[in-house]
DNA sequence: ATGATTTAATTCACATGTTAAGTATTTTAC
DNA sequence: GTAAAATACTTAACATGTGAATTAAATCAT
């Protein structure tokens, strides 16, 4: 059952596989819209009417800035996101258009049963527990780096 | 201390950013000897002599088969990695050079040190228990999935 | 044995990941 | 007030991720 021995590569292997068998049905759904996993965490972030800069996407969505950047030149061009004027000029600060908030609207209720599917598979609590562990793992590695 | 609500994508972020935390330090290793994680993934998996065919190494790596065929092309043209004949001519199988192999050697032990030292930091048990939950939580999702 | 099917790997095209360098704006220090 | 430092983002260059199409070899059916 178990893999081969020699590798202490697990719990990255582990990571990446867990992401691979949470991500599927998501990219699946999404991708039936024309979007990416990637472009979809943007657009998710923005639903509401929040108006975010770069720096913030890009730290709630795990993209980094450069990638951002053509996510974002790919969502304005779909006429999905809009630019609003900021008082720190450097920053790009983003909102969704009304098409932008109105794919949102038809993509959320099937994104949450999706999600809905994979809590009752595993358990609620367990679930829940998952996030916790791998939020306070992911602290403890960094606290230990800034050392 | 909790991040944004409106987030049900908390699973997804939680594996990236534990996944980021984690392979920071081995980035930064492999990096200095001019290889990428997903290529010192491979040395890895070749290493102590092991001659894998392209879907094996795939499946180990968890790196998909475009993805390995650059790979491989990459170490064979530094002169880690070499081909052998084998026996079902669609297959590619190939292992380590031995200056592949003392590539390996020299880089195993540090390596080593840096997960031991994420171990230390997180709590060994508590370590292998989180390795644990998570195969066994993609073992669920793909389960779940074949229905 | 021959043709149809399946399998293993590659190629293609495009999106994202990643690091370093560049640009514009703001802040700091004096 | 101005030059230096810091900040926010972009661009560039190359590696990997991803799905679809392609190629070559093995297997299957008859």
């Amino acid at each position: 059952m178990a893999e081969a021995p020699l590798y202490d590569d697990s719990l990255t292997i582990a990571l990446l596989r867990a992401r691979d068998a949470v991500t599927a049905p998501f990219r699946e759904h999404v991708a039936e819209a024309g979007l990416t996993l990637q472009q979809w965490r943007v657009i998710r972030a923005l639903a509401g009417g929040f108006e975010l800069d770069t720096t913030t996407l890009s730290r709630r969505c795990v993209i980094l800035p450069p990638s951002l950047t053509r996510i974002l030149r790919f969502l304005s061009e779909q006429g999905l996101v809009e630019q609003v004027p900021a008082s720190d000029r450097r920053q790009r600060v983003v909102r969704l258009t009304d098409q932008g908030q109105q794919l949102f609207d038809r993509m959320w209720v099937t994104s949450q049963e999706k999600y809905a599917a994979i809590e009752a598979a595993f358990g609620t609590d367990e679930t829940r527990q998952l996030v916790e562990t791998l939020n306070r793992f992911r602290a403890c590695l960094e606290s230990q780096d800034h050392a």
